[in-house]
DNA sequence: TCAAATTGTTTGGACGCCAAACAAAAACTC
DNA sequence: GAGTTTTTGTTTGGCGTCCAAACAATTTGA
């Protein structure tokens, strides 16, 4: 009952895999609070899709490094909440993808909830540090 | 049909939760490689285990910060794979965890494609980068 | 002794990854 | 131009992980 057994982490604690899930957990509980109603991922679907609009769903897929499959019911639900629209193409497979008003709106003010986060995040880092991290995360990325 | 008109990341990615989530996913991906048939996080709760003969349920669970609840069905199918038992413990809430022999054996050969795998992973970074990174990490994770 | 907390569990939901298949459309090949 | 191949969006199904809320059994604390 008194002083629990202390735990060895054993190999577990110097594996990258596992030290890179606790920090993105951690980053996405934040994320979660700053940026409420909207996940990591769709963010980054709306900032993409905003910074390329018309682009297509595979390009976008593409881009994210996310499944072409996946992208579908995602993307049908950000269309069911008015937040982006499709168009077809000249391509007639293709759909284009635009932000919707709403879109536009809701992702500003995801977007202040963004700076938020990450300037919570970054005050554990220096401004060097994180560029580093990110290069480094970058250099993993492949 | 020719250059395809080029996509502008936008804010996307200079964004921590976004690079963190693409370094995990080439990580997990080149894991699944090396060490076939077991999770990164399945992995894990063996390295755990084993380091910590008769472990409870809810302390695992807290060690590697994952939920009570997910780690029922996990560890179900661990020991329906016969690579775990639980025992109950003197306090009979709790199950105690431990390796079978069954356990032991998958988990050294895990621990020998982990090698494979940390060592390619590695291979993109020098010894004191991959210090660092793990560094920077763990100021992330609080 | 009685109320409160803990443990394992179940249920239900969400997100994201992957693989295999399919029809429509476009791009190639001959 | 006809026929094959490729690409695109889609559906389906499975897996891994996360979270929240509830519950019975058990232990702890008042």
């Amino acid at each position: 009952m008194d002083a629990k057994q202390k735990l060895t982490p054993g190999a577990l604690y110097g594996l990258l895999g596992y030290r890179l899930r606790l920090a993105q957990q951690a980053v996405f509980r934040d994320f979660a609070v700053s940026v409420p109603g909207l996940s990591p991922g769709r963010v980054g679907l709306l900032i993409f899709i905003d910074a390329n609009p018309g682009v297509t769903q595979s390009r976008l897929a593409e881009a994210v490094e996310r499944d072409r499959s996946t992208m579908v019911g995602v993307l049908d639900q950000l269309e069911a909440r008015s937040l982006i629209k499709r168009r077809r193409g000249e391509d007639r497979r293709t759909n284009g993808l635009w932000l919707t008003r709403a879109g536009c709106t809701l992702l500003a003010r995801a977007l202040r909830g963004i700076a938020r986060h990450e300037k919570r995040i970054a005050a554990r880092l220096s401004a060097a540090e994180r560029r580093q991290l990110l290069e480094l995360l970058g250099r993993i990325s492949g």
